[in-house]
DNA sequence: TTATTTTGTAGACTATAGTCCGTTGCACTA
DNA sequence: TAGTGCAACGGACTATAGTCTACAAAATAA
């Protein structure tokens, strides 16, 4: 399983279950703008920082987002 | 809470618990074995892809790894 | 003690994460 | 049609992730 592909998916998810735009989500989480499309691409190998980050801005816990992957 | 250094102290906690050397589980993990000091230590920002393997490594969930991040 | 295994550290290097500029196309609304 | 908001993409750039070699310092065992 790819975890990238995989948290990319789960962010824009649970990105559009609270109505929020890619750049709005990226300014919450202090991320470029372009990178954040990126991210749910699933093209890009975050950090663990940046998927903090996203998950603070999110209300949802890392290990949350990251529960279902296998 | 910095993701870095809880992670770095939870892979070392749970390296410790199944016997393994520094570098053993860097073999496992295939990656490097001064880097994975530096992943213990917390000095390092690793991608969910360092974070994916050293999981499967320690036959943990990231999910699981990540559990007690606030 | 001596020998062996493990950890810590430094520095030089390559690959890629992450930023920032811009443009394009699509959907919706005035 | 014009206008606004949003997703997608490109390219150039800087910062840093991650590798590799080598050696020193602990630690554990003999």
């Amino acid at each position: 399983m790819d975890v990238n592909l995989y948290f990319g998916n789960k962010i824009k998810e649970e990105r559009l279950k609270q109505n929020l735009s890619q750049e709005k989500l990226a300014l919450e989480a202090d991320i470029d703008r372009t990178y954040m499309n990126d991210i749910e691409k699933g093209t890009r190998n975050v950090s663990l920082n940046i998927a903090y980050k996203l998950s603070k801005a999110l209300n949802i816990s890392l290990s949350n987002l990251l529960y279902d992957l296998k």
